[in-house]
DNA sequence: TTTACATATTCCTATATGGGTATATAATCT
DNA sequence: AGATTATATACCCATATAGGAATATGTAAA
């Protein structure tokens, strides 16, 4: 099998830095390809490509402006990521490493006077 | 070009569904391949490949233990990952939306009492 | 109705992949 | 030493890229 589809979901489609590029370029509200072009300085087809991808996995979405199409952002579909990562984030939050020292105080402190549970 | 490698970066690891998988099942500690390998039910030689992937990247630390190496998990390497999706989080968080009502709501009162500021 | 502009699509090519399978390497046991 | 166990690597192959270049499609302007 090859590598899965960069539509295949937002983990794929986000793994390509033009395309977060993109994607931050359209934080700031709805933007026609042209601007984008201008923004990431990448050829124009390249980026309406980027944009088809963004679009399968519904990272963004098209309304059509006269010639142009503006694309806005969709964050939603980079939920999934969030959930996913958020998980690990005990392993390196300033909160949860002090977290960890309290934790660790407690259980010195078990074991000095004798550990009777457990 | 071509897309650029698995082992390019964090994000380009953790694209692979089986890879999410490897660093969930190592969530709960160190593990030898051969557990990896049960856990997943995937062949040995592709658990190996992908666990060769998220060293490479920093996602995980080996240690030797007879025959035997054991992985652990390393999520600092994930924080690029969530400090970037963490900007779009005020788009679906429930406080965020919220706190979105409550600026719609001030915006609506001051287009009311004739805009004077602005 | 030409011309210019905005965007999407098609074709090309080099490249890395993920799984399958076989084999290499190395440690432990008998 | 030989057998077994644990893990890594090498090889094969079908496939989907990402960018480059050319072109198609569609809308607006002259």
């Amino acid at each position: 099998m090859a590598r899965a589809a960069t539509t295949a979901d937002a983990f794929n489609a986000v793994a390509e830095p033009r395309r977060r590029q993109l994607l931050d370029a359209l934080a700031g509200g709805e933007r026609p390809v042209n601007e984008l072009v201008r923004v990431l300085g990448l050829a124009q087809p390249q980026v309406s490509k980027h944009l088809r991808v963004l679009r399968e996995v519904g990272a963004v979405d098209v309304r059509e402006d006269g010639r142009r199409r503006l694309y806005r952002l969709n964050g939603q579909a980079l939920k999934p990521i969030h959930d996913w990562v958020q998980n690990y984030e005990r392993l390196w939050s300033e909160r949860f490493v002090e977290l960890d020292d309290v934790l660790e105080d407690l259980k010195q402190e078990e074991d000095g006077d004798g550990g009777s549970h457990e």
